[in-house]
DNA sequence: TATGAATGAGAGTTCATTCAT
DNA sequence: AATGAATGAACTCTCATTCAT
């Protein structure tokens, strides 16, 4: 095949050594921003990788890149959660497994759980919303088809659930970190054709997305930091 | 009454001018900390209150006990609309009236927001706890009583949902502040006693206040900048 | 007179121990630099003006500002003598009296040299032509009125003898700090209106000034650092 | 001829591929260098190259070393023209040959005009000298022999008249290169036996050479970057 | 008591040089 | 011999906190 090509890779493999770095980097990262959340110093993630703080500069351009690329393995895997649920037999059933699979996923990976808060930059929003809009619409548009969902919800209705589920989910990690599934229900049953009225219509897609990016701006007023 | 300051007094009050400055810097701190977080440093806060730093200090031990004795004064808000909550006739009204204010007054203050988030540090949970516990478990119990609110609701589901209202006023403040009033409605169904089963019991009453104590630490892990 | 102003002074003067500090950085800043170049570190600089590093960025936005201010007090210099040259009675020795007293300030002075020498950034630069063009092209042109000099001189040629005789003199500077009085006669020679033929014209003022500037970012090229 | 390289060379030619590399890195510095100076990073001469840092290193010791390399031969060619000059018939006409072609060859290579400026470290300096005072004396003690040159001129006048030439090439670079031309005929003039009277004698021939390699060090201190 | 100058640890980032592949 | 990944010291600049005025 590569006759005619001396260099044989254009998207160059990593070396062994050097993929070795890169996921020990991304596993200290993980585990350091989420101590101490991304106020931690790369010197520290990269003295938990064991490794020199230059290698994580050969890897990663700044500090947000690489938190950004800890998020979007995040958001893959709830891409894939979304793609399943759309398989389902039944759409309500299928829309209900995927909001359980998500906060379950979210459950044992803070990182996820972040993530669906919307707590995170600009960049990483805007393709967290590429990856999930979709499905999360077909999902809403499929079960509402059916006459499953009520009509007058959106999928941004979707998106706001997972944001208080996962803060629910966020705050009691520790202390009780199935509490979400208590408040699931009601928010389910809300859902529903027969569902309370909603005095406020739901925000379009493009403002949520946007209303999400500069959420975490908000947040960075308040945490305290030491 | 006290014109010769040089006295002193056993419990000694705060000179004038010593006074003013303490309100002049919780001013500036509530504007400077609501726009840039609390990673706008000490200098700009004192700036803009118009006295030097050290005067900050003189006030304060340190910048975050700054930060807490604003969001105190946002907490005692909200005790009295609890306060005001169990002065109303119907049990369930006045519950309902406890949320749409809290959440009201929580709409054109970000500071207040973030306390009712939980995220904040310890010691200013505790203090928010102490403020707030009995107020809302009297709130809650009193509904109970009148047959308003089901059986095995439990106070902490009232802190549940004034959190998960505040994430979505905090993601859509700008968009849409009046967006929780969507959510609203859906989460005081489940709280009516013909609501929707609920797996998981609520959390107990201090086990909250813990679990909302390291939720800040959580969040700062999260939290990007710039 | 200042009824009504309750701040006394507009244009703060500096507090005695930050004015005494400021004097030391510029000290140290002149000693630094000149001993190791503006690539020594800021560290360095306080270090030896024996202030912490945040004085140092109290007192100055960056490290080129701290350059820029040491310079600054060299070219006053020499606009001062400029001056006093111009209130020579005799014209042509009032010219060469500048071209010594410049020649010889520059001598026990390294900045003043290397401000001559037109090695430096572009903001100073532009002071330094600020305070110097007026002056030098009074020079030139009294002493031409009064026929000592060439019609086909011009200012900016004063401006490069005093750069080529700076070299010498920095070149020489520890050997034998009067070498470039062995070429000034032969320069001064060169200026008479019997001079020999000069092939090439003047450069005009402003791109004099302009060549200059980029000067430095050539030699910033070559200096070698360590 | 040498097809087997395995087979040790008792002075080992390079490899081929080896002398090629060594050309190209020659080559970007050149480039590079020339471009951003010396604070450029030995990364981006290996990339300009094509070349892995690592084979820099394993041609030249240092960053330095590669430096002086390519400056060693800018001298090569000064040499090769101070050589021209000596086999001129008319003695003064072959040292004017020399001065022309010197700044001429430099006006068009920034490397060499920095070498001819002694902005250079101690080894390079003592290279320079050794291969240009021996051509430089002859030319100097011939045109003096033959009565064009006056007898209290010394070789190190000819150094110090490049140098002064070279400065005003140097700034001039790009708005006029052939500045040094309108005052090389003022130079030339005062090493006639009619010049002016020199007050001060000239530089010994090694002083001279200890002058310029500290020199380098004093532009250090100067040179602005940014 | 108020001021704001001083401090210095620490953050992000770069780069000369070494060394495993 | 060549590569480029890894290293870590060094640099500029910020800011919470202290302390002389």
């Amino acid at each position: 095949m590569s006759t005619i090509d001396e260099v044989p890779a254009p998207a160059r493999a990593l070396r062994k050594d050097a993929a070795r770095n890169r996921e020990l980097l991304l596993a200290a990262a993980r585990e350091v921003f989420g101590e101490r959340g991304l106020d931690a110093s790369l010197d520290d993630v990269a003295r938990r990788a064991g490794v020199g703080v230059g290698t994580a500069y050969r890897h990663f351009a700044n500090k947000y890149e690489l938190a950004g690329a800890i998020f979007k393995q995040e958001v893959d895997e709830i891409a894939a959660i979304a793609a399943d649920g759309l398989r389902h037999d039944d759409p309500w059933l299928g829309l209900v497994q995927f909001l359980e699979s998500t906060l379950e996923a979210q459950t044992v990976n803070r990182g996820l759980r972040e993530v669906l808060m919307g707590v995170h930059d600009a960049e990483l929003e805007a393709e967290v919303h590429h990856l999930l809009a979709g499905p999360i619409i077909a999902l809403v548009e499929r079960a509402q088809a059916a006459g499953a969902v009520r009509l007058d919800a959106a999928p941004t209705d979707l998106g706001a659930m997972i944001m208080m589920l996962c803060v629910v989910a966020d705050v009691a990690a520790e202390a009780e970190p199935r509490l979400w599934r208590r408040y699931l229900p009601i928010l389910l049953a809300g859902l529903r054709p027969d569902g309370p009225a909603l005095p406020v219509p739901p925000l379009a897609d493009d403002v949520m997305r946007k209303a999400m990016s500069s959420h975490k701006q908000r947040l960075a007023q308040v945490t305290a930091q030491r």
